[in-house]
RNA sequence: GUGCCCGUGGCUCAACGGAUAGAGCACGAGAUUCCGGAUCUUGAGAUUGGAGGUUCGAGUCCUCUCGGGCACGCCA
């Protein structure tokens, strides 16, 4: 592709002048003034001079500039004001590439660059002592997503859940069923909402003779199915779901381990994990209790060996904010084990505030203090629910707004999106678009030197720009770029639809542009099938 | 008290350390004999909470400070 070419140019004349070799970032000009693209790789080359041979971005920018000299595709190279390259393409060389879009179709913004390595992704991990909150929904469509880019760039991912069926949090569960059911409900059992009337309903013919931990066990049975159903109402299935009670068998031998590893310290008759580590001195945590038991953080230690030992890197952890002290311990800890922490990645999210206009919402019938997913996601739907919760990046503290996600539906994005692609479907179905797609890829004939109006040149360079962009989501997580993508790919292809008729065009003009929007069908579809959002032909 | 996250137009949010800080909503003015107006064009609206610093260049990095969220040993 011609971005490519650009950068292999690029490449071979840093070589040639001398200069160290590195990352050369070529981006999309924001300004027409800027041309097409451009590189600030003089500035960064400058950055690296030194002394005698100190040199200016302006001065190494012209050097390469005309070591470059004239080349086929570009119809000029200039250097701008700080020492900024500007390249202005030949439009016919860019649109030409869209061919690559319309060969690869479905598979345009994949790679087989990590191809035999394997990724792991634990998302959502609720606590099932109460029905899915929308606060932890948050992870859903975020691990989803990192796990829909990890598989399109090669790796086998494995979505993970674990269930923390067991603990102190069961017994007290346990605990305030059974007290809600004999009517002595009192301050200190912790959980509330309609969900435990549901509880006692279902589970009171059984458990008269139980006690709260093994009440518990049952109920967080129940939740644990609901939780799993409401992660299929928003589109996510997983491989592999962890109890916490498997976990716990191996306890005693991860924490032999550990002792071995020399980070285990005896105090108060409980055992903890004390590396020798300047930062976590003072945040040493219990591994096993006074009382011989274990906590949540043994099992996690004893998770995440198993998940090193698949081989698996990265290995992501999506964890809610609360969690971020649990990060460094954990790290210590897989370290401690003999493994690289660099493996594990662990991307923090906030929580989100429900409001209905400008009302923030905290309660909820079913869940007591808490909105649940499911209500959120019965009220706004699948799309709207995944798109939005993907809008921004994890660790900003967000909004849902209620009013704007159903009573404004038309106005959210996710709409205006998909209007876009119900729109290029439309067009596409008024002709016979297979073989439009069979003959421009099998014979060439489309002469994409047709297109060459402003608004079919943004599209182009946009379109092209995906596969790069997903490549390097794969890297930084950082999927909230693909919902800006998608919106920006609606703006520009609406942009295009305003300014050129393409059932109206006449002969080539009229294939170019028939093939160019099939070339934004295929793209905007890849974009939101990595997001998990449907792609409507109609709406 | 200590640690982590956030602070960007009226609102919700973007912006690998890069050029004139971008979108959407709301608000003002326009566009439809034509592929779906759930659209487009255009206007107004921002000392990026504040003060220093680092450098060719800071919304972004460092120090201090103000405001908000979260977490701080036998919970998960």
């Amino acid at each position: 592709m011609l971005k490519q070419k650009i950068l292999e140019d690029l490449k071979r004349v840093v070589s040639d002048l001398g200069y160290p070799s590195g990352d050369i970032v070529l981006s999309i000009s924001k300004n027409p003034t800027f041309g097409d693209y451009s590189t600030n790789l003089a500035l960064q080359l400058a950055k690296l001079t030194q002394g005698s041979n100190k040199q200016t971005p302006k001065e190494i920018a012209k050097k390469i500039v005309n070591k470059l000299g004239g080349l086929s595709y570009l119809e000029k190279a200039e250097v701008a004001g700080g020492g900024f390259i500007n390249f202005f393409v030949k439009p016919e060389d860019l649109a030409n590439d869209l061919h690559e879009v319309l060969k690869e179709g479905e598979d345009f913004g994949k790679s087989d660059i990590n191809k035999g390595k394997k990724a792991r992704v634990e998302f959502i991990s609720a606590n099932p002592t109460g029905p899915l909150h929308i606060g932890n929904a948050r992870s859903g469509p975020l691990g989803d997503v990192i796990a829909n880019i990890l598989t399109s760039q090669g790796y086998e991912v494995l979505r993970e859940f674990i269930d923390n069926n067991v603990g102190e949090q069961v017994k007290a569960l346990g605990a305030t069923i059974k007290a809600k059911l004999h009517g002595n409900l009192a301050e200190e059992n912790q959980y509330q909402g309609e969900y435990i009337d549901e509880l006692v309903k279902h589970l009171e013919a059984d458990i008269e003779n139980l006690s709260d931990e093994e009440t518990g066990s049952l109920a967080v049975e129940m939740m644990h199915e609901e939780i799993m159903a409401d992660s299929h109402a928003m589109g996510i299935k997983f491989d592999l779901v962890v109890h916490e009670s498997e976990l716990r068998k191996e306890a005693a031998e991860i924490i032999d381990e550990l002792k071995k590893a020399g980070v285990v310290k005896e105090k108060d008759g409980a055992l903890w994990l004390a590396p020798n580590d300047e930062f976590l001195k003072d945040r040493e945590t219990v591994i096993q209790k006074s009382d011989g038991g274990y906590t949540y953080f043994t099992a996690d230690i004893v998770y995440h060996k198993q998940k090193f030992q698949s081989g698996a890197d990265p290995i992501i952890d999506i964890f809610g904010s609360n969690h971020h002290g649990h990060v460094p311990r954990l790290q210590a800890a897989v370290s401690a084990l003999g493994f690289d922490p660099g493996k594990l990645k662990v991307v923090l999210y906030q929580y989100v505030r429900v409001k209905r206009g400008n009302i923030v919402v905290k309660m909820s019938k079913r869940a007591g203090n808490f909105i649940t997913a499911r209500e959120v996601l019965d009220e706004v739907g699948k799309d709207a629910f995944r798109f939005y919760l993907l809008r921004f990046a994890p660790q900003t503290h967000m909004d849902f707004d209620l009013e704007l996600l159903k009573e404004e539906s038309s106005k959210n994005p996710v709409f205006y999106v998909q209007y876009a692609h119900a729109r290029m479907a439309n067009i596409l179905n008024k002709v016979q678009v297979n073989k439009i797609q069979e003959s421009s890829v099998k014979s060439q004939e489309v002469d994409f030197a047709q297109l060459n109006n402003t608004s079919e040149i943004n599209l182009i360079k946009h379109l092209l720009a995906f596969p790069d962009l997903v490549t390097e989501l794969a890297l930084n997580l950082a999927v909230h770029q693909l919902t800006e993508y998608a919106i920006n790919l609606a703006d520009l292809f609406h942009k295009f639809y305003e300014n050129c008729p393409v059932l109206q065009a006449q002969n080539d003009l009229r294939e170019a542009r028939l093939s160019l929007v099939e070339a934004s069908r295929i793209t905007l579809a890849n974009t939101l099938k990595f997001l998990g959002v449907s792609a409507p032909e109609r709406m």
